[in-house]
DNA sequence: CGTGGGCGGATTTTT
DNA sequence: TCCGCCCACG
């Protein structure tokens, strides 16, 4: 067979690493380098040269976007489905093997998968019923403590607790959050891979299946790896040591959600006698954005070290402009903008990337008067809508009635007369161990008021009559049914405003979705059962329109992955880009400048950086000193953009605002000062004048804080 | 049960 | 400043 397609035009070390011996490989690959193509061509080198089976082959991605385009490229190399591959991210191929197993794992066989909004739902549900404090326990960060335990693989008996009653409180409540979810048969994001991982490692047949199943194992993007992802892994390959690792230690921005760039370092450690191949031709950016990059992203420490090299164009500089303000600096973007349509290129080739979303606001304002089509990324997606998820709930229902999670979603939506009083009771009498559903059923003769009885009679009836119904429908029939019958389209369609309009219109959406939905059919569930694990798992797009050529306005991390002829990269100011949370806390910096390399690597011809000397933000008037990222691009690589003639402050309607404030007698930004009460800290920012003069202090100990200079009495040092 | 006002929080996010 | 959430009121 030829196979000169697989490694013809690509480089040395491409081809090195597509076609290396067995035994575990660390890819580092540089932005631009090329490599999914090698991840894609190792694969299809596998199968055809090596003659490896589809079946023997497990490659794992974050994104279900990255799974897919994986598969359909080597479905195209190798010119026919490969179907038996286990293609897919780590929670949709922990899923699988949770599906697979169930029984094994001490999962119901029809659990369902909770998202973060259901997660945190529950996570409310336990601290009311505990009866903590929200303002004590806020749930969210009740939420992130389980999921961070989880990621580090630990349950409740794993964490010691010792006799701080703060932790043993969390103990409480983790444990409960566990066995309300086991109860209800409800699976969360971290569950999933925490529970496939201990599937496997405590059930020696199964893993020594899977072991001999798939020989050759290959990782995506794994320096965003958490803790338990890499034991993931490792249980995989523990006997074969076939692990091709993909990834590059200079793009992991995920550190603060549990990525460990370590896993690369451990790799080596792990795997003696790891082949280490790095790929750094880049075949995306012009060589004055790469110089520009490598510049600033060497002023890391610690890195494997890499440098990105370009055999094609110099290209244009790299340009700088210093906005006045955040409402100068997009006019400045939107008018680049709009000379780039002129000269006849798409809309749809440049990005505005910023470090926090609510940069966005500002740009978007400028390009809706400007008239210019945009496209904001982010934000809910399909599946994570209000009315979809109820309309899902539904549907959960009818899978799983011990879905307490679905129960509550909608045992009053649309509106029936089931109050807070019944839910409550309803609660307190499952709080026992039965789930909602079981209680409300025989709730008439477990004392409840005639009225709430009756109305939660109807319900149960109306849901088992629906399971009833939709039994041999075709799915898109059976969402449909639903839809009409539990009356939420109704009560959508009688609900006025554009909003309720827009709400109507996704269920309907979702009906279209269901016809188009095919199913996976190595997952061998029913379509319903598959349609809803589809639903939890990849909850579709941000917003429709994709195929509009508009202007992609993004933040940076969202930008990972993606290129553009002309990039944007707005309001590199201290204490926004770097973020000031990064600046609070050690070691942070370091990933925040891996953040403006990976924004800047993502131009391809050319790159603007903004800065705006002034910024308004959550209400307030903030003076703001350029980035020290625009400091590390070195000088000759940078053009600076100053204001002309019509932008300038001649006629710009803030020129006639004062200049900004001199700051207060012994005021200087990043002075040190001594607080009597807060100790010693550094000035960050500060704002008005005379009586009214405030400064921002990051105290060593007390953290940062506004005071009011003439109360302070702020000693310098 | 729906709405409006008050309150607190405001990086980054996929699954 | 602005947005989302919670609670109280009608």
């Amino acid at each position: 067979m030829d196979v000169s397609h697989l490694i013809e035009g690509l480089n040395d070390a491409q081809r090195e690493a597509v076609t290396a011996e067995p035994g575990p490989l660390l890819v580092l690959a540089g932005a631009g380098s090329g490599k999914t193509r090698v991840l894609t061509h190792r694969i299809a080198w596998s199968v055809q040269v090596l003659g490896a089976s589809p079946l023997s082959v497990m490659a794992v991605t974050f994104t279900n976007k990255a799974a897919n385009e994986m598969r359909g490229r080597i479905e195209g190399l190798l010119d026919r489905p490969v179907g038996g591959m286990w293609a897919g991210t780590f929670h949709g191929l922990s899923h699988r093997l949770l599906r697979a197993h169930w029984r094994e794992a001490g999962l119901p066989q029809g659990f369902q998968i909770l998202d973060a909004q259901d997660q945190l739902r529950i996570v409310k549900r336990v601290l009311r019923q505990l009866g903590l404090d929200e303002a004590y326990w806020p749930p969210k960060k009740v939420q992130w403590l389980i999921n961070s335990y989880k990621e580090s693989g630990r349950r409740p008996a794993q964490v010691p607790a010792g006799d701080d009653p703060q932790q043993r409180q969390f103990l409480r409540i983790y444990e409960e959050y566990e066995a309300l979810c086991l109860r209800a048969g409800l699976v969360d994001f971290a569950e999933l891979l925490l529970r496939a991982y201990e599937l496997l490692a405590r059930n020696e047949p199964l893993r020594a299946h899977y072991q001999h199943r798939f020989r050759h194992v290959l990782v995506d993007e794994f320096q965003d790896t958490n803790e338990i992802q890499y034991r993931w892994l490792k249980l995989f390959v523990a006997a074969h040591r076939q692990l091709f690792a993909v990834g590059d230690d200079d793009q992991s921005i995920y550190g603060w959600r549990g990525a460990r760039v370590e896993n690369i370092l451990q790799f080596e450690q792990d795997f003696p006698g790891t082949r280490v191949i790095r790929l750094e031709q880049n075949y995306r950016s012009t060589a004055n954005i790469l110089n520009a990059a490598n510049a600033v992203i060497a002023h890391n420490e610690g890195r494997l070290g890499k440098k990105l090299w370009t055999a094609g164009d110099q290209g244009a500089p790299v340009r700088s402009y210093t906005a006045f303000n955040e409402v100068d600096e997009a006019r400045f973007v939107v008018d680049r903008i709009q000379e780039w349509v002129a000269e006849g290129h798409r809309r749809d080739q440049v990005a505005v990337l910023y470090r926090s979303n609510a940069q966005s606001r500002v740009f978007e304002e400028t390009l809706v008067n400007e008239g210019v089509p945009y496209r904001v990324y982010g934000g809910l997606r399909f599946f994570e809508r209000a009315e979809i998820k109820d309309a899902l709930a539904y549907l959960r229902l009818i899978a799983n009635r011990d879905d307490d999670a679905s129960f509550e979603r909608i045992v009053n939506m649309p509106p029936r007369g089931i109050g807070n009083r019944t839910l409550e009771a309803l609660r307190a009498r499952a709080a026992a161990g039965g789930s909602l559903w079981s209680v409300a059923r025989d709730a008439a003769g477990a004392g409840l008021g005639g009225r709430a009885a009756n109305a939660l009679a109807g319900f149960c009836r109306l849901i088992e009559t629906l399971a009833e119904e939709i039994r041999d429908l075709e799915l898109a029939e059976q969402v449909d049914l639903v839809l009409g019958r539990s009356g939420l389209l109704d009560y959508y369609r009688e609900q006025k405003g554009e909003k309720a309009e827009g709400r109507v219109e996704n269920l309907e959406e979702l009906v279209t979705a269901a016809r188009q939905f095919r199913p996976d059919e190595a997952e061998a569930l029913e379509p319903l059962h598959a349609f809803l694990v589809h639903a939890a798992l990849e909850a579709g797009e941000g917003q429709a329109g994709e195929w509009e050529d508009c202007v992609q306005l993004m933040s940076l991390h969202a930008a990972k992955g993606l290129e553009f002829p002309l990039v944007f990269l707005t309001g590199l100011e201290e204490g926004l880009f770097p973020h000031q949370h990064a600046l609070d806390e050690p070691g942070r910096l370091e990933e925040e400048r891996r953040l403006c390399y990976v924004g800047m690597t993502r131009a391809m011809r050319e790159l603007y950086l903004t800065w705006a000397e002034t910024r308004r933000l959550h209400g307030r008037e903030h003076y703001a000193r350029p980035s020290r990222f625009l400091a590390e691009v070195p000088a000759e690589l940078v053009q600076e953009i100053r204001p002309t003639g019509g932008a300038g402050p001649g006629t710009a309607p803030w020129a006639s605002t004062p200049a900004p404030a001199a700051p207060p007698a012994g005021i200087r930004l990043g002075g040190r000062v001594r607080h009597a009460q807060f100790g010693d800290g550094v000035i960050l920012n500060y704002e008005g004048r005379g009586e009214h003069a405030r400064v921002q202090v990051n105290f060593e100990q007390a953290g940062s804080k506004w005071l009011v200079l003439a109360y302070a009495d702020l000693q310098p040092i």
